[in-house]
DNA sequence: TTACGAAATGCATCTGACGTATGGTATGCA
DNA sequence: TGCATACCATACGTCAGATGCATTTCGTAA
């Protein structure tokens, strides 16, 4: 064993393993995907079969990964999201939850891209990047990018660092994802400009620009839904 | 192994275990309950150790118990609705918890506070002002008011109107709790002067002077954490 | 009484082995 | 040729034992 997690001692050697491997696979995978045998990913991931499963068996419990007995290992879901912990599909009014949730998002996103702009990666930066291209592609091709949005916000809230907020915008990016299918609503081209924008601001390490172009894009949405109230009022 | 599971090789050993292992968390604990060890659990249950870790590691991920390292495997929930639906009590290092969660809190709490501030009808200003009595009496009684201090601030949200931040602050403030129920911290005199701060800015209508006694709270609160983490560290 | 250190407890990980399910391939018969 | 069966390689499931590391406990000494 002379890796270089010997060094970080701090954190278990599984957590990390499932990190990675969390990274993985909203990296290079999508659903149905079959992952390597248990036996090669141990000796990818400079470990052994046991961790190994153990990450799996944790991955399974919170249904990333599938694991079929004599088959193999298999890709369920790609976004980190879980379905709804906090309840809040179950409100009465989508509109008004959006917009709530949209401020809820003002108050922490800026905040975090500022923090992600300080402490991110150049793997994250190039993360965000290619988050960037994926969606401008999805969008001038008129597909879905609803999820590639769900990423790009959760790849930040990854460059911060803090693993609440780690956990806590992908329930709200989800349930947002929720009210878009409800309201049929197609992201504007303006998603791709502030999204570029955010990221130019991370990479060159503005905390400040990035808190900026954040609010920036949320303000910009959370109007278009104030307006959707609006015109739904009228009618 | 001549146990009477061999009889049933239709579905896989861990599963059965696992559900084993609900049945007897469900029944026979309360959360806080600390589970044999792995050892004993692989007697019990007629199996192996392996066995026992993968079912563990799968509940770990479930928010259902919670294996600390060096010391045991603890029940965080009994019931399937976990109150820990983020999977914030799995994290390794408490510490470093409390601290992420005060950051959130940070961004969230001061704004609320002042949305609060707007909102608050008289009745849920009569509330506060009892939250802040009570947990006064139970302070000079010297007895525990961390739930009080939770319903406080949950109190808060509410009064926001926003029901995602209704949603989200137990969340925050139970996952604190554990922390404090950890490392047996007992909040200062302080907290009861700034509840009363924040309480009566909102009962005042201030919207600034609430985010401003919000900001102090956790701001004091969060550098107490910060000390606890020095002194861990030095010695 | 307090502080330090050693022992005991218990989780983390590795190794190696064998059981069992699956899926593809080769064989043989019609 | 075409299909059914047998076989085998692959891959997950489980077990046993050993060692490392973290935490807790407790006894001893200052």
């Amino acid at each position: 064993m002379t890796d270089e997690y010997a060094k970080m001692n701090r954190t278990l050697r599984s957590a990390h393993v499932e990190d990675q491997m969390l990274d993985y696979l909203l990296r290079n995978c999508k659903p149905g995907d079959k992952l390597p045998s248990e036996f090669s990913l141990a000796e990818q991931f400079h470990t052994s079969r046991s961790t190994i499963r153990e990450v799996m068996k944790s991955l399974a419990a919170q249904g990333m990964v599938e694991i079929r007995h004599g088959s193999g290992t298999y890709v369920i879901s790609t976004s980190a999201s879980a379905p709804d912990p906090l309840h809040l599909s179950g409100h009465k009014d989508k509109y008004r939850l959006a917009l709530e949730l949209f401020d809820v998002r003002l108050m922490l996103e800026p905040e975090i891209a500022a923090m992600a702009a300080e402490l991110r990666t150049d793997r994250q930066a190039a993360e965000l990047k290619r988050y960037c291209d994926e969606t401008e592609d999805l969008y001038l091709r008129d597909e879905d990018h609803m999820d590639k949005d769900i990423e790009f916000h959760t790849c930040i809230a990854r460059c911060s660092g803090n693993t609440v907020v780690q956990a806590l915008i992908p329930v709200i990016q989800s349930a947002i994802s929720t009210f878009c299918n409800v309201t049929q609503r197609k992201l504007k081209n303006e998603t791709i400009q502030t999204h570029r924008w955010i990221t130019n601001a991370i990479i060159n390490r503005d905390p400040i620009g990035a808190r900026c172009a954040m609010t920036a894009h949320l303000a910009f949405n959370r109007d278009m839904i104030q307006e959707m109230i609006r015109e739904r009022g009228e009618v």
